[in-house]
DNA sequence: CGTTTCACG
DNA sequence: GACGTACGTGAAACGA
């Protein structure tokens, strides 16, 4: 890898459009147009990252005429004008260009292409690797062995495999292969009725342009006809599509050195744009002063050593209207942390950190720690007392090992980040401060250092400890400040997070802290077993494979099956290897026994890592019982997550897993209660649609399945067997996830013609699911975003992206996320109400854990007949849809029995 | 640290 | 006429 000998050169004309259709319509605080130019931006950064060249060139198309025009005066003809919004973002992005030092090449009279090209072949004859940066898949016919086109947008890479694989003809034959199939883009003429395939067909049989024309009397049919009336158009369109590699240029590829930075001239562009991020990075490099555009306020960081200085802290707190605060501690296991000091902050640019138990060698004396939160007590746990955090959740859980119990949380930066926009970006303190306030925030790692020797923030001298824990305050304060009228200006946004986000923070503390049960001594046998099963498999495999290998890695399975044994290859991995997946070996097990041993070993060694070996490691010293932590702030659609250990994701499907079940058990006298809602999505989507059928079938309480079974292949419920329910699951799920024929032929194991056949069928049953499908996915290309049922919004940046595959995919977002979103809303309301009722009938009963749609409880004995109604009128009674909600209740001495 | 696979709703 | 194919997560193991 010699970077040294690589020339990088960028088709800036062919991103110009696609930056500026693809990104949303950015625009500064001005209402000047940026997304062009930010996404331009974007690109050449990563090119830099990427390949690191000695040499690039950026080339755009000089105004005017070219020598096509003359060629062909209909070239390019149907191409609407440049947009207004478009076409003055142009001279910034060749400023910005410039001032990345980059050469920057406007060539009149011929196009990028033909520029390009033309370096291109100039610098292979000098002995450069080029690489050609483009969207534009013409450009493929300049591939050689050692010019390759990458598409920066989508990161495909074409080399000259990548070129035959793609378009099924080699590089030098796609000039041939443009000019029959002709491209309507540019309007350059093709065959009629000639595409992709009818080209490499004719291509594969006689070669190039020339060939099909010597024999275009041999082609029968109307494509025949077509062919033989358009010759003289063919040979106009070869030469349109070629690209000119012998353009008189000043400058040799030897000559695109890159320049130094004009950090000066970059700091005004990006201040000018507001490119917050790279702006912060250049100052965070620079030591030349922060631009005047982002706000810059004085800090004064305390350190808070003796108790006067704590006792005017105190005072200053206990009259302020908010209080910014943080805690420092000894590790992010909620349930381990030791608490070494706490900030705050009441004033944007005015905290103090006071340091309680930093212990390394030196460190100053500090105030004693518990005399420290005595005084404090009264403030923390006064309701009255309105506090701001980022991941209060986790403060909380601390304070709560110390006796106090937190309240009076009023807001959290980290969840008004989600609310605003849950799939923008990360919602931790540094992203958020980078984003909303340009600022670069002190990150942990900087001052504790990384990996196995991390110091813990006792260790931190108090010289660096003390600004670091203060402006986290700071930052909280300031953050809070700058999201939360962007919250309050939103009726629907701020309620949900008022009445769901915020009061859910310390039931989903408390329900961390209760843990659940494990029963570690049957998890331990379980595994003694599991690794017997294995044992056994490994013998048996290496006898089929005649030697032995790793049963583990992909990559070794896939050197024995398809290199050693020669096995058929199905289907590929995203990088092209051939795919050992499930499916795969599920398709070849049919035929061979080695893929049936692979897969057994798999689910074995799966659930003896992940389970039986990992979750006796996580039962907590102290409580003896399993301490998970709910993220509130990840799922896009607004779900929870649940991790280290996820308990989201315990197995039930097969006998084997559910054992693991087994030993989530109730503690003595105590049973489990596993609640769950009955098919709520589709109760979402029934509400949402108010499609008469759906919402007739759950009125009178049909099992939706065979319902939906009767009505798509008409029949009687009485008379639909369990393949047509089978079938109708599937049609069901495949509704909730925006489902394509494509996808749901492949869950059926049906063609794509029959499963079309069934998604008509629906559709014609059910009008009115039809019509919401529809006009979703239109709101969402208007707006931008969906909606849950309770307001809570999904942006979808992409739902008008120029890329089919990155649009397809955001309207099945806009599909989905309603329905997962809104049953999200539904389960975090249940847990809200169940919670109050848990505090005023003090039974003694506790929620151990939330599986998406499903809440476990732990339930004395001697309640376990009454309760279980009282819980699932509560869940049913979190919203209000057109449809009844029904929740199905289970007890048992564990998780599989309550089930 | 990215890739692949697989556990759940 | 092709594109490339169902939504949302987290964790473990491998191999560079």
């Amino acid at each position: 890898m010699s970077a040294s000998e690589r020339l990088v050169l960028v088709d800036g004309s062919s991103y110009l459009y696609r930056a500026f259709h693809a990104m949303p319509s950015l625009t500064n605080s001005k209402g000047r147009p940026t997304g062009a130019a930010y996404g331009i931006v974007n690109m050449l950064r990563r090119l830099l990252q990427d390949y690191d060249p000695a040499y690039l060139g950026v080339v755009f198309d000089a105004p005017g005429k070219t020598f096509r025009d003359d060629m062909f005066p209909e070239y390019k003809a149907n191409r609407p004008s440049m947009p207004d919004e478009l076409r003055e973002q142009i001279e910034p992005i060749y400023e910005i260009v410039r001032a990345m030092g980059m050469p920057l090449l406007l060539v009149p009279g011929v196009e990028a292409d033909d520029v390009i090209g033309t370096l291109s072949e100039r610098a292979e004859a000098a002995g450069l690797d080029v690489i050609i940066s483009t969207g534009d898949k013409d450009m493929t016919q300049l591939v050689t062995d050692r010019v390759t086109v990458v598409n920066t947008m989508d990161g495909a890479v074409l080399d000259r495999d990548g070129v035959r694989d793609k378009f099924g003809v080699t590089p030098e034959r796609i000039i041939d292969y443009l000019a029959l199939i002709g491209d309507s883009v540019d309007n350059v003429p093709g065959i009629p009725k000639v595409g992709p395939k009818t080209a490499v067909k004719w291509l594969d049989a006689f070669d190039d342009v020339a060939g099909v024309i010597a024999n275009a009397e041999s082609i029968k049919g109307k494509v025949g006809e077509n062919l033989r009336a358009n010759i003289d158009q063919l040979r106009l369109s070869r030469e349109l599509v070629t690209i000119k590699c012998d353009v008189a240029l000043e400058q040799g590829p030897d000559e695109m050195g890159i320049a130094p930075v004009d950090n000066a001239r970059l700091r005004e562009l990006y201040t000018d744009l507001e490119f917050k991020t790279w702006l912060s990075e250049l100052t965070g490099r620079e030591d030349a002063p922060a631009p005047a555009s982002v706000e810059e306020i004085e800090t004064s960081y305390e350190t808070v050593l003796d108790w006067d200085a704590f006792e005017q802290w105190v005072e200053r707190l206990r009259s302020a209207a908010l209080v910014a605060f943080d805690t420092e501690t000894t590790s992010l296991d909620y349930m381990q942390a030791e608490l070494v000091g706490v900030s705050f902050c009441v004033e944007p640019g005015h905290a103090a950190y006071v340091p309680l138990t930093h212990d390394y060698p030196g460190a100053p004396d500090q105030l004693d720690r518990e005399r420290v939160l005595d005084t404090l007590r009264p403030l923390l746990e006064d309701d009255g007392l309105a506090k701001v955090g980022q991941h209060l959740k986790y403060d909380m859980s601390v304070l709560a090992r110390y006796g106090i119990a937190l309240q009076g949380i009023q807001h959290d930066t980290m969840l008004q980040s989600y609310v605003l926009d849950s799939a923008g970006n990360r919602h931790d303190m540094d992203s958020l401060a980078l984003k909303y306030l340009g600022v670069s925030t002190v990150h942990f790692e900087d001052i504790a250092g990384k990996g196995a020797r991390q110091l813990t923030f006792n260790q931190i001298p108090l010289e660096q400890a003390g600004p670091y824990a203060a402006e986290d305050a700071d930052i909280t304060l300031r953050l809070h400040r700058a999201l939360w009228p962007k919250i309050a200006a939103e009726a629907s946004l701020k309620h949900l997070y008022e009445t769901i986000e915020i009061p859910l923070t310390p039931v989903l503390s408390r329900i961390e802290r209760t843990g659940v049960h494990v029963d570690t001594r049957m998890l331990a046998q379980q595994s003694a077993e599991l690794a017997e099963r294995m044992l056994e498999i490994e013998q048996a495999a290496y006898a089929e494979a005649g030697h032995p290998f790793n049963l583990g890695s992909p990559k070794q399975i896939q050197a024995v099956l398809f290199d050693e044994l020669e096995l058929p290859v199905l289907a590929k991995t995203p990088k092209k290897q051939p795919s050992t997946a499930e499916s795969v070996l599920q398709e070849l097990a049919h035929d061979y026994a080695l893929p049936k041993l692979i897969l057994d070993h798999r689910s074995v060694s799966k659930l003896k890592s992940t389970y039986t070996d990992a979750l006796p490691a996580c039962v907590d010293p102290d409580t003896g019982r399993v301490h998970t932590s709910y993220r509130q702030a990840v799922a896009a659609t607004g779900r929870l997550s649940s991790s280290d250990p996820n308990l989201q994701n315990i197995p039930v499907r097969t006998h084997e897993g559910r054992r693991i079940r087994q030993a989530f058990v109730a503690p003595p006298e105590h049973v489990l209660l596993a609640a769950d809602y009955s098919q709520i999505e589709l109760r979402i989507m029934a509400h949402l649609s108010s499609d008469q059928g759906l919402l007739n079938a759950f009125e009178h309480g049909a099992d939706i399945h065979s319902a939906t079974a009767a009505e798509v292949f008409g029949l009687t419920p009485e008379t639909v067997g369990a393949d047509e329910r089978r079938r109708a699951k599937a049609i069901n799920f495949g509704l909730i996830y925006g489902m394509s024929a494509f996808g749901l032929g492949r869950q059926l194991g049906i063609d794509r013609a029959e499963a079309q056949g069934y998604v008509d069928l629906y559709f014609a049953r059910y009008p009115g699911v039809k019509a919401y499908m529809d006009g979703i996915r239109e709101r969402a290309h208007e707006q931008g975003y969906v909606e849950t049922v309770f307001g809570r919004r999904l942006y979808l940046p992409e739902i008008n992206s120029r890329n089919f595959q990155r649009r397809q995919y955001a309207e099945r977002t806009a599909i989905n996320a309603p329905m997962q979103g809104s049953a999200a809303d539904i389960i975090k309301r249940a847990m809200l109400g169940i919670d109050r009722w848990l505090d005023d009938t003090r039974l003694g009963i506790k929620v151990i854990m939330q599986v998406h749609d499903e809440l476990v409880f732990e339930v004395p004995e001697s309640l376990v007949d009454e309760v279980g109604p009282e819980i699932a009128r509560l869940m049913t009674g979190a919203a209000d849809l057109s449809v009844p909600l029904v929740v199905d209740v289970g007890t048992g001495r564990n998780w599989d029995e309550a089930h």
